[in-house]
DNA sequence: ATGGTGACGGCAAGCGTTTGCCCCGGGGAT
DNA sequence: ATCCCCGGGGCAAACGCTTGCCGTCACCAT
């Protein structure tokens, strides 16, 4: 019923072969001959089938992307991005949402592996060795993670923190607690080493919370124990935990950033829609998910390369911060 | 390299016909023969290649899923739900965003054509005649577009507005602009009806500027607009464009909801995220996403059925509505 | 004229599955 | 004892496309 290369061929009286041949080896055929198949296929409306396609060539033509929460507001801009980037390079992008459970996000690499060139996997939360075991099986792209023989795209979130908690040190803050996200999470990790460092340097006393789920009900359960600490600046994970601890601080009577500073990370709208609007540190993520299906591609094409890019973050300071009053402290 | 139904057939020494019944069709094979073969396909780690199946049963186990703008908040959990229906269903799914464009839609559709079962239109952009056109050649459900011929779930965003529109007439607002979305979208067209309804009802006068695009710049780029129009009350035709405009008339010194009430549409997180927290009006996003998938599953199935489901809607109030103030008029 | 050389394009195998058809053997009915 | 029926499973074609191989033909150099 669908109209296939056979038809295009008995139309334009030449054997499928050479069909194929005017649409994929271009060279390989005679202009004349080529503008007879192309008139028509384009007469019948013929459109090659990716699926048969990729039986024969091993090459489907589609990536897969990965997500631990497409309705965490921190992905959409980012597979906005690498879905458009796929997209130009004549790429279906599937898109899968994990739950946050790894499980299903190894189930769903495996499941797929037979029906894209490539995956990216954003923020995964597996542990190295079950991705470095899919990487084997399937090329494989990681943002937010950094992994020996695994390409990948980080954006620097260490830095950012840094930078973040420099900010909170010139205001004056000197007890700041950190509220840390998913235990699995890359970014967990290099933010702790990168607040630790500050404070040494600077003589700050941190104090942590978490591992939290990086969600606003996650924000909001640990505000009383962020207030109850009488440090006088927070850092959290993300902007929703962020969000999350700010509007439950206000509701406890504090005032944002009067009693308390907050910054969060991923410069995501909700940082800022938000009231006071979060500072917070800026994630690149459109550009991380371009990146990550530039890198997948490269590494779908020339087979064996794989490579690391580290992007940029920045302060982006609004109005959650301030210096910290001065009161005689509350513990 | 890859592990294919041979080779289960080889280890478990029986016909690749048998290894294909044990998989898809295992009442036609014996219990303990199946046994065998699974046992061997575990053990090899096998995978049945979707691509090739598709290639003998034109069935793809694939759904698409198409919207205009990943980044704007009102996808993402539609998203998220219908992909997890889909996946709940076995089933993999495409995302793609067409930047607003309609060439791009209806192009995303042919090219994704062979590889899907079925595809969803989320608040399409198309004409009804594409669509139609479209519809011929693929199983399609469309989600908030009515459409003879076509199955589609609804949000009674006219409902909504009514709503939204009588709880300004009650809190006193007598002169209310409509600030209109997309020309194209569906839901457009109901929020007019229903405004038109309610001012003649209530002998409100209405004033209409837009289209306009249903972005936080779109909303900044009216309120100019909208302040000087001396209305007391807007009804938005999302919640980022009435976001940009609440923002856009504060910094133009009116206070929200204190000289203007604005009320959007979607319930997205930036009407919770937002201050003052919009009042708007919810749509149930989720349920339609897992909605939508149900519809296209079954028009798959079953051939011929179409059908059409409504989700309800409902006014959630939030701080960004009062009654109006008693000043003279501005104009 | 003869042989050589490309360019062009047909032929058919193969990619991994599914499925209609048929064969085989065992058990129940007659 | 014979016949039938049926469960089980092998065989091979088919799905739509790509690609290595080879034949044909025109054209050029000798």
């Amino acid at each position: 019923m669908a109209v296939t290369i056979k038809d295009v061929a008995r139309v334009s009286g030449v054997h499928v072969s050479t069909v194929s041949r005017a649409f994929s080896a271009t060279h390989l055929v005679n202009a004349d001959t080529r503008a007879r198949v192309l008139a028509a296929a384009e007469e019948l409306g013929y459109r090659p089938n990716r699926a048969a396609r990729a039986l024969s060539t091993s090459r489907t033509g589609n990536l897969g992307l990965i997500v631990a929460d497409i309705a965490n507001p921190f992905f959409p801009p980012l597979l906005k991005a690498a879905q458009a980037q796929a997209r130009a390079r004549d790429y279906h992008v599937f898109i899968a949402d994990t739950d946050e459970q790894t499980r299903v996000e190894e189930e769903l690499v495996r499941s797929m592996a037979k029906q894209v060139d490539g995956a990216v996997l954003v923020a995964p939360r597996l542990t190295n060795r079950v991705i470095a075991e899919l990487a084997r099986e399937i090329p494989l792209v990681v943002v937010n993670r950094r992994l020996r023989g695994v390409s990948g795209v980080l954006m620097d979130v260490g830095a950012g923190a840094r930078r973040a908690m420099e900010h909170l040190v010139e205001l004056g803050h000197r007890e700041i607690v950190v509220v840390g996200g998913p235990s699995r999470a890359w970014t967990s990790g290099e933010i702790e080493r990168a607040t630790e460092h500050i404070a040494q340097d600077h003589g700050i006393l941190i104090q942590r919370v978490g591992p939290n789920p990086p969600t606003e009900e996650g924000g909001r359960a640990v505000a009383e124990e962020v207030v109850a600490s009488g440090a006088t600046a927070v850092l959290a994970h993300n902007d929703l935990l962020a969000f999350g601890l700010v509007r439950r601080a206000i509701e406890l009577g504090l005032s944002v950033p009067g009693d308390l500073s907050v910054i969060g990370v991923d410069n995501s709208h909700v940082a800022r829609y938000s009231s006071p609007a979060l500072t917070t540190v800026d994630m690149p993520v459109a550009e991380a998910g371009r990146g990550a299906v530039d890198l997948l591609l490269r590494s779908v094409d020339a087979a064996e390369s794989t490579g690391t890019v580290t992007l940029e973050t920045s302060l982006v300071v609004r109005a959650s911060t301030a210096p910290p009053v001065l009161s005689q402290k509350r513990h």
